[in-house]
DNA sequence: CCAAACTCGTTGTATGTACAACTAATATAA
DNA sequence: TTATATTAGTTGTACATACAACGAGTTTGG
């Protein structure tokens, strides 16, 4: 029976100089250049990044409304961290709160016409700021092989989740 | 006068599909890497990641010790949040305050004996993360596109600080 | 049907972080 | 030399987030 891939993860098991570079290099453009979107958008337009990340997703499905547990998955946020975030932007008129007529236990967050006015406000902010920090730097052989390799990341992620080898499912 | 490089930046001051497509994959790859890291270190080792970055970061100057601005700066985090962070490895006894005999405002950090060890303990654990989460899934080209992309995105923040047109210094 | 298991969202609580104000020490300049 | 400005680090306060526990509603198995 073959076993080289088991023989493989042996050998990959720690990263080289070169993962790690760029490794580095990741963690600190992420850094840098979320600091650097996040200040410009509250200095120029007064909305937090994680706000705009809301506005953005709401936005983009059809009737502008998402479920609590949704729109957590699709802002990388917990269920209880989204209660609260909703709670300020409810209390600043951007989202409300609806039943679920379907599911007594759901609520949908709807985007108001204000929340999409303040987005309409940010978006050329956060737009060119994402090409003046990012995008700008870049070849368009950059910017191409950037993402296909981080997509990698992001399906070998996915596909590599932890399994329970003592008790398989 | 020659002005196309204002014309440029006009042209280019949206982002184009290639970029925003990078973008997004580079929000969700840091997002899912980063979780998976502080989880593996954390459950593994009891450590969290901002923990380790300190560890590192100490460890990797010679005498183990850095004044706390300098060290608030390599870690990516203000000074009063370090101030926080180190009170708190100081009581797991990682770390010590040492008072600058050539600047009595100043103070070293300090990695002690322990943190070495706690270090020394958690560092297979999070380099295999980094291979496992990260490297493994990158071919040696993309480790090479991604290192010098995104190095290109930091140098590019470093020269593109904000200016203030209205007051030049 | 009904009871057990599960799911949805909120709440209590703890942790972590930032900003502004503060104290102490040092550097600068008249 | 002293007054002023600058720098280092800490502290008060507010905000943001996570985890665990909970109540309410729904699904599932018998």
């Amino acid at each position: 029976m073959r076993n080289y891939l088991v023989y493989d993860r042996r050998m990959a098991q720690l990263p080289g100089t070169a993962t790690l570079n760029a490794w580095q290099a990741f963690l600190e453009a992420h850094a840098r250049v979320i600091e650097r979107l996040e200040a410009d958008l509250q200095a120029e337009r007064g909305l937090p990044l994680a706000w705009y990340d809301v506005l953005v997703q709401l936005s983009e499905v059809p009737g502008g409304r998402l479920r609590m547990t949704g729109l957590a998955g699709a802002v990388l946020l917990s269920k209880s961290g989204l209660t609260r975030l909703i709670d300020r932007m409810n209390g600043d008129g951007l989202v409300e709160r609806c039943p679920d007529p379907g599911d007594r236990r759901g609520t949908f967050v709807q985007l108001t016409p204000a929340g999409l006015g303040r987005l309409r406000e940010a978006a050329p902010v956060h737009l060119r700021g994402v090409q003046e920090h990012f995008g700008a730097h870049l070849s368009d052989a950059d910017t191409r092989a950037l993402a296909t390799a981080l997509r990698k990341v992001v399906a070998g992620l996915a596909g590599g989740e932890r399994h329970d080898l003592v008790n398989p499912a």
